[in-house]
DNA sequence: CGTTAGTTTGACCTGTATCAAAGCAGGTGG
DNA sequence: CCACCTGCTTTGATACAGGTCAAACTAACG
């Protein structure tokens, strides 16, 4: 939480990486606890064939099918739910490293085209023979707890924040997240999402998240090109919507100058 | 879900009942798993002494003391997050049965007052020498799922349904929860909660509670006298607030001449 | 280029918030 | 037993955030 952290310079492809199953959820559960996460080193279940899915495809239909369970390796998934009357309601959004599973009563949607490692062995592994005590069930318990804080912000984000508000905490969610998993410089990240999508994770119409993307850009708080979008003033973003950080470590502050740095880098040339 | 089932007959006391801490948890583990909960039989660690709190005062605080755990006895609660600028939002109720523990960023509050039975060596030894695969194990792990749910089932409600729809799932969903532990009728229930604290579990402002409660009554779907709740016609509840069960066997369906003599007995005289 | 999917704009409408005042009920003390 | 608080609910008047509809714009793509 200190202000002069510095931000990594490191390269990152902001919409891929090439980590192998095992390393990046390894890297997301040590994200969520803060600490090394043992037991998973000659875990070779993860690098079964990788699956693709199309957007727009289900890719865990409703829940009836609670058997298999997967490793995102890229791409957007999200649970939806859907009211009879046609109303939709995303849940939660599903990043790269999040191991997704069928839930009654919902489904898993793709949102942007996806690749998929199975990941049925080790859930089945974690959750019948799986030891609470070990490193691994602590992170696994850890990640459980962290989906259910996800959950809570968005209970949150829809009950009391404003559209303004809610889509700057969105923001900040998502950046976050993906940074975690290697996926996001300190303040860029791709976001292949439509805005309808947002539209429904966030309880509002196409047209008012239109508007409201207009009035954080004219603020200068974010800035977006193609689907590329660079948080150009975390602090404030933070402040506006009361956004609190569900990681051991959360990303690290920019300095003043840092931040006209990154900008250029991203949006002037 | 057949519609001819009898609404049971047997009196109860709606605001208390005389069950054990160890009865009343498994009553709920089976409700929520449809079978029989083994490994709790010679269990006296939930019958410590009980711990009275008034309603108000906070029951755990903010987190930081994760450390204990308890079992509701009577009286409801809530896990509240309150925003910066002294907004709140109820992320979900707790009520008799349901195990509540310290959760970081939020905080866990009495609404009522409320009785409590001390629930630390049972959660200790389930989630620290817990086998997943015991019947108790199991029963535990539903119990996750079935919080998880309902905290879909909260988003939903803030994100597309509208005050009127809120309210009426939000009844429902008290209901079915109350009645699984004894403490609802076939369709009465105590709720002694003021509408200021629906206002902050619906997301609305405290006056458009009072007149969408007013609505619903006017509409003959909900009655109340006092702090007693009656869902006087459950089936179109239902289908007004796009409600599904979270429940293995959900609360019978009244037959047409059962609801009015049901609301005779409570209403008429 | 034309086509299509997505975003933006404008005009207008509605559900819910806000503010302020009035009603009600349960408890206390005279 | 009444008069008075005090805390909650209800009512009315008014304001605004966000919804809806329809048309114009943009960009990717064959």
């Amino acid at each position: 939480m200190r202000s002069g952290e510095i931000a990594r310079t490191e390269v990152v492809n902001l919409s891929q990486h090439d980590l192998s199953a095992r390393d990046l959820v390894l890297r997301r559960l040590e994200a969520l606890t803060g600490r090394p996460v043992e037991g998973l080193e000659d875990w070779t279940l993860l690098d079964g064939p990788r699956r693709k899915v199309d957007a727009a495809a289900n890719v865990l239909c409703d829940g009836t099918h609670r058997a298999d369970a997967a490793v995102i390796m890229a791409g957007v998934a999200a649970d939806v739910r859907i009211l009879p009357d046609g109303r939709r309601q995303i849940l939660g959004l599903r990043l790269p490293g999040d191991i997704i599973q069928g839930e009654a009563h919902d489904r898993v949607a793709a949102l942007t085209p996806m690749e998929l490692a199975d990941a049925q062995p080790l859930v089945r592994e974690l959750s019948e023979r799986g030891d609470l005590r070990s490193s691994l069930g602590r992170a696994w318990m850890a990640a459980m707890r962290a989906e259910q804080a996800m959950l809570r912000d968005q209970i949150v984000r829809l009950g009391r924040l404003s559209a303004y508000e809610r889509l700057a905490h969105l923001m900040l969610e998502i950046h976050e997240r993906l940074f975690h998993v290697g996926l996001a410089t300190a303040s860029s990240f791709h976001m292949p999402l439509r805005q309808e999508m947002i539209a429904d994770l966030l309880g509002l119409s196409v047209v008012h998240v239109s508007r409201t993307t207009q009035q954080l850009k004219r603020e200068h708080l974010v800035q977006t090109r193609g689907s590329y979008v660079t948080l150009l003033d975390r602090d404030r973003l933070m402040e506006v919507a009361s956004y609190a950080s569900r990681f051991a470590a959360p990303p690290p502050r920019l300095q003043p100058n840092r931040i006209a740095a990154e900008r250029r880098s991203f949006y002037g040339g």
